[in-house]
DNA sequence: CGCGGGTTTGATGATGCTCAAGCCCGGTGG
DNA sequence: CCACCGGGCTTGAGCATCATCAAACCCGCG
């Protein structure tokens, strides 16, 4: 059940077997069906949560009723409206299952505990911080510079497996273009070779 | 020069007197005039700048040479390119000033010195790139979501010092259109009212 | 006074959206 | 085991939005 997250954390910190056992204890570990909330927008995101096995989607909903991708997570990776976990304050994003999905759930509390006990994971947050900071501004400048077919391009090349293993439809959200013009796009793109 | 600095920091944890002393020592304060660089592509971003006067941005250049908008900080605003001040990798953006302006500098290990020695800064530290992550984030999904006419009317509503104070063609490219259609679109909502 | 950067305006064309229909395929129930 | 449903992907036609290119204008500054 920890395989992944430990494998994960000892990536950036390497943690002693006694912080391993401790580590746990911390944990709420939770299944989650296709389909299933994890959040819903306007509701408090009262976990963070990391993805064991599976894999997730936090979107928002415009008034037109158009979702709006803002992230994905597979195993190793973790999610959360992060505003709201961190002000309790209520969501503005949805969080659900595109697979069924193995997680490991992170309260406010357990989580000041945990990086006021464990200062190695104070350590594993920050960099966990810093770099969604520069993956939020890579891909944004990718938004306001590049083509939808550019933006597709860059998006298959940094991250293959997102594209072979996310709907095509929802990578469309993901990249703000619709459906119909991602499926010509790759279609263009076959032709061409 | 460090009134607005501290005026600002207070706004976030509370700081004694003694502790403010202290702050001051670990600062190099610059002045930079209109046009000139504080970082450029390619070199490290050795410092954080705190803004005490006048306007900068963050940018980079594409394949084309258009420049793309990444951030406006003035009084009261810090700016990097974070990714590079951390990791001391090359930077991806330059940074120069819009007016000129008088900065308190701040390098990556006076940075670790200050969160050592100032608990409080820390969190201060904390809390500043919590707000960067949501800020992102929400400009993001705007950039995905909203049309070049909906973008612009909420930059104006959320942020009208910026759009008083920024040069129309810079707006511009920080929404990830041309100054053209900026131009356009601002036309036309002064003559609909 | 003249230069130059920024803004405006116009004409044209490309890009990507919308709406509508058909297709493909995996899952479900008879 | 087959028929049928539905979701996702594809395709097409027409249209809106926005970019590009070019020219004129405005104004502050040297």
């Amino acid at each position: 059940m920890f395989d992944v997250f430990f494998t994960h954390v000892n990536e950036k910190v390497s943690l002693t077997i006694a912080e391993q056992e401790q580590l746990k204890t911390f944990f709420l570990p939770k299944k989650l069906r296709k389909k299933q909330y994890l959040l819903q927008e306007d509701d408090v995101c009262r976990y963070m949560a990391f993805v064991e096995k599976g894999l997730l989607r936090s979107y928002n909903v415009d008034d037109r009723g158009n979702e709006h991708m803002l992230q994905f997570a597979w195993e190793g990776w973790w999610i959360a409206d992060t505003y709201s976990f961190l002000s309790e304050e209520p969501a503005a994003y949805n969080i659900d299952a595109i697979e069924d999905a193995e997680l490991l759930l992170l309260s406010l509390p357990q989580f000041e505990e945990m990086t006021l006990q464990i200062p190695k994971m104070e350590r594993y947050f920050r960099i966990l911080f810093q770099n969604n900071i520069i993956a939020k501004e890579r891909r944004l400048i990718s938004s306001i510079t590049y083509s939808a077919e550019e933006k597709y391009l860059r998006l298959s090349a940094s991250n293959p497996e997102l594209v072979q293993r996310i709907p095509q439809h929802l990578i469309a959200s993901y990249l703000g273009i619709t459906p119909e013009t991602l499926s010509r796009i790759r279609k263009n793109l076959l032709h061409r070779q």
